[in-house]
DNA sequence: GCCTCTGGATTTTTT
DNA sequence: ATCCAGAGGC
């Protein structure tokens, strides 16, 4: 029974235990997806159950991806059907196909936070509010909140005492008439639909527990009060709900998560089994000792011990840094030295943070060191202004109906309707009852004279310009059936004037049409998808998967990402950076108990990544966006033994704290691999340097061509990256040569020559 | 209507 | 540092 194969009791008891419901406590590094993954073969292989009636749920785009390719290798071909994704992506799904039934238009967009912000600063405006008093993300997190917890507007009303929540309240009723008058659904509306649906008929209830007969949930602990009730109600017939989860690792509560639904799942399916996967099989002893130092003075957790037959393997090492960019610096150089020392490639290292902005410092050191990299996050390609501007084209075709895709492309590229035109516009709508876009097509129409209707306020000219767009999308939305996702986004930017606008717009208008040709290779892949439902399907998947940049090229690179992201994943070595107070734990976290709590295990969460290697570091200045921070060192590493931590001493031994500051550190120790990596690809992207072939004399080592720089003030020069520059001055450091250009267009950079190819031109 | 300048805020984490 | 809203000039 291949389902069975390597896996301990405990894992095998979690997979053969197939009837009935089952909670699998499941510590980090005990094998949780691995038992998920076998668990669904065994339902296939050996109980003959159909894919077409599991269905299995996670948390990100990511977990859901791994999860799917995991499945495919396991059971290849007889894997046809199996449905895995993340609640939002399924729900939305269920509401496409059946949400008409509480009137839910089939053609719904789906708003991203973007678009949620937008329409409620436009909220604020109409209500007279001061967006600068009233912040929109504050009024649509405390709505977040609400929906998560299943209250809707009225619910909310009756309970709202005070200035702030009765003003909520009122934003947040006419927050949903929006999204109703634009056919759309937030984030948070897609689970409420769902369970909506759910209860408000029996019958659709009925089939989709036929449907899913077996029911798995990963990251149990992070489900909301709206998952949770979905999860209750398909699982309720069948009762074959697995549900997968530790509590340790909770870690979303600032979305509205609530780890009490692992009780909530035991109350509610009181037959169900427990099975605990303690054993870790990821991490070395040290590594364990640390995560567990670190978890333990968790108040009111249950006792559940980590362990593991892994060999004891080196321990942590801390370093001090004086800056971020000293940071990034170690960082980088321990990299370097892994792989050269042939311990790890690339992408054997993670390097994880807590904020987004702190990769900056990070990517700049990796640039400099010509080092690639792949950044998990941050900025999302999909909320780039020209993204964001095609797709509300292609979502008006659609659905015409979204006002704020309609009023975000209006006047893009510029159609001389501005603002005040725009404002008339929509009070003679709103004058009407009716919609932006039907108020738009009975003006293009010219059925705008009609008795009963307001005299239309517009120019003549702002007519004019408004049929033209009404006649745009008319057209578009014409030729969708007949064109595949990509010749209708080529038409678009044709005809639309978008793609001309971004060629002769002058500053970066060529890097924004080269993200556009990002899209387009997107937009290609959806070319053999039934044309029907093609382009819901790509706008659905843009929206609902925002990593586009996961796609994991295969190609050999650290990871950059947050801590939060790197939940469910593993890596060799793991670096955590900016272990300091107000950034690990977070400011926002100080003077909230349970928020602490919250950074406690997210750092738990970062050191449970590590396999073989895991570097603290923390840096002792550090530049915010306009002044400079002194922080002191995170309140957990203080709660790490120090005998568990290699201060200073690395069992892959450094660099200097400050430059020209550094102890020699100890080579001795530094074997750290129980099994040898591959050497890295014969394309070698690191040239080892010279500077750092002999760790032990950083300080002494004379230059090998001691006094001859090869670049010069004024020499003109070429990067594969930057691409042509000045030098601006040049100095030699110990074998290496520093030199900083001025690249054209891409500002000043220092780079260094031991990992810059640059080349005089 | 459109462009440019200025002052202020912005950064926690994600579907 | 960078993005955005509002003001003012063309």
């Amino acid at each position: 029974m291949r389902a069975l194969e390597g896996l301990n009791p405990a894992q095998r008891e979690a997979v053969q235990t197939t009837r009935g419901p089952l909670l699998i406590v499941a510590g980090p590094g005990s094998g949780k997806t691995r038992v998920i993954v076998h668990r669904i073969a065994y339902l296939v292989e050996h109980e003959g159950v159909s894919p077409h009636h599991i269905l299995a749920v996670t948390f990100t785009n990511k977990a859901a991806r791994e999860m799917r390719e995991r499945l495919e290798g396991l059971l290849g071909p007889a894997g046809h059907g199996l449905t895995v994704g993340t609640f939002h992506w399924a729900c939305a799904r269920i509401l496409r196909r059946d949400g008409q039934a509480i009137g839910i238009d089939p053609h719904f967009v789906i708003y991203d936070d973007g678009d949620q912000v937008s329409l409620m600063k436009k909220l604020l405006a109409a209500e007279a509010l001061d967006e600068k008093r009233v912040s929109p993300r504050a009024v649509l997190s405390a709505i977040s909140r609400a929906k998560s917890e299943l209250r809707d507007p009225d619910a909310f009303s009756r309970a709202a005492e005070g200035h702030w929540p009765e003003m909520v309240a009122m934003l947040y009723r006419r927050y949903q008439e929006q999204l109703a008058l634009n056919h759309a659904l937030d984030f948070d509306d897609l689970l409420i639909g769902v369970v909506d649906l759910f209860k408000g008929d029996h019958t659709v209830l009925t089939k989709y527990q036929e449907r899913y007969q077996y029911l798995l949930v990963d990251e149990f602990q992070d489900t909301n009060v709206a998952q949770y009730e979905i999860v209750r109600l398909l699982g309720g017939r069948h009762r074959n709900v697995c549900a997968v989860g530790d509590v340790d690792q909770a870690i979303y509560s600032w979305r509205a998560a609530d780890p009490r639904n692992v009780f909530h799942f035991q109350r509610d399916f009181p037959e169900h089994k427990v099975v605990l996967l303690e054993q870790n099989y990821r991490s070395t002893q040290a590594i364990l000792d640390v995560a567990d130092a670190v978890i333990r003075l968790a108040p009111g957790r249950h006792e559940k011990r980590l362990w593991t037959e892994n060999e004891r393997g080196h321990p942590a090492l801390l370093h001090e840094a004086y800056n971020e960019g000293e940071e990034a610096q170690f960082v980088v150089r321990e990299i370097e030295r892994l792989t050269r020392d042939r311990e790890a490639r690339l992408r054997d290292c993670a390097v994880l943070y807590r904020t987004n902005a702190q990769s900056r410092a990070l990517e700049e050191a990796l640039i400099r060191y010509n080092m690639p990299y792949q950044l998990v996050g941050g900025t999302r390609f999909y909320e780039r202004k020209e993204i964001k501007d095609v797709l509300a084209y292609l979502r008006l075709v659609l659905n015409p109906y979204d006002s704020a895709s309609l009023l975000r492309i209006i006047n893009v590229p510029p159609r001389k309707l501005g603002q005040k035109s725009l404002l008339e516009l929509e009070r003679w709508a709103a004058r009407q009852g009716v919609s932006l876009w039907d108020a738009l097509q009975r003006m293009a129409h010219g059925e705008d004279d009609a008795p009963g209707v307001p005299p239309n306020p517009l120019t003549t000219a702002a007519r004019r310009a408004c049929a033209h767009f009404v006649a745009l999308i008319e057209e578009l939305q014409a030729e969708r059936e007949g064109l595949t996702v990509l010749e209708l986004l080529d038409l678009l930017l044709d005809r639309s004037g978008y793609a001309r606008f971004l060629a002769e717009s002058e500053d970066d208008g060529e890097e924004r049409l080269e993200n556009l040709q990002e899209l387009r290779a997107k937009a290609a892949e959806y070319e053999d998808v039934n044309p029907a439902v093609a382009l819901g399907t790509f706008l659905e998947e843009v929206t609902l998967v925002q990593d586009v940049d996961s796609l994991e090229t295969g190609g050999d690179a650290v990871t950059l990402m947050t801590l939060h992201t790197a939940k469910g994943l593993e890596f060799p070595y793991v670096f955590i950076v900016g272990l300091e107070e107000g950034l690990c734990p977070h400011t926002r976290s100080l003077d909230d108990r349970a928020a602490m709590e919250e950074e406690r295990r997210l750092f738990f969460v970062g050191v449970t990544r590590a396999m073989r290697g895991l570097y603290l570091s923390y840096a002792f200045s550090r530049r915010f966006y306009n002044n400079v921070n002194y922080n002191t060192p995170s309140r957990f590493l203080a709660d790490i033994p120090p005998e568990l931590l290699a201060g200073g001493r690395s069992p892959a031994p450094a660099v200097t704290v400050a430059p020209g500051v550094g102890a020699a550190p100890a080579r001795a120790t530094s074997r750290a691999a129980e099994r040898p990596y591959e050497p890295p690809p014969v394309e070698r992207r690191l040239p080892t340097p010279a500077a750092l072939a002999d760790t032990v004399s950083l300080r002494a080592a004379p230059a090998p061509a001691a006094g001859a720089p090869q670049f010069r003030p004024g020499d003109r020069v070429h990067h594969a990256h930057f691409g042509d520059g000045i030098v601006v001055s040049s100095q030699l450091t110990r074998g290496d040569e520093e030199v900083t250009v001025a690249f054209e267009g891409q500002g000043v950079k220092k780079l260094s020559l031991a990992y810059a190819r640059l080349e005089p031109r």
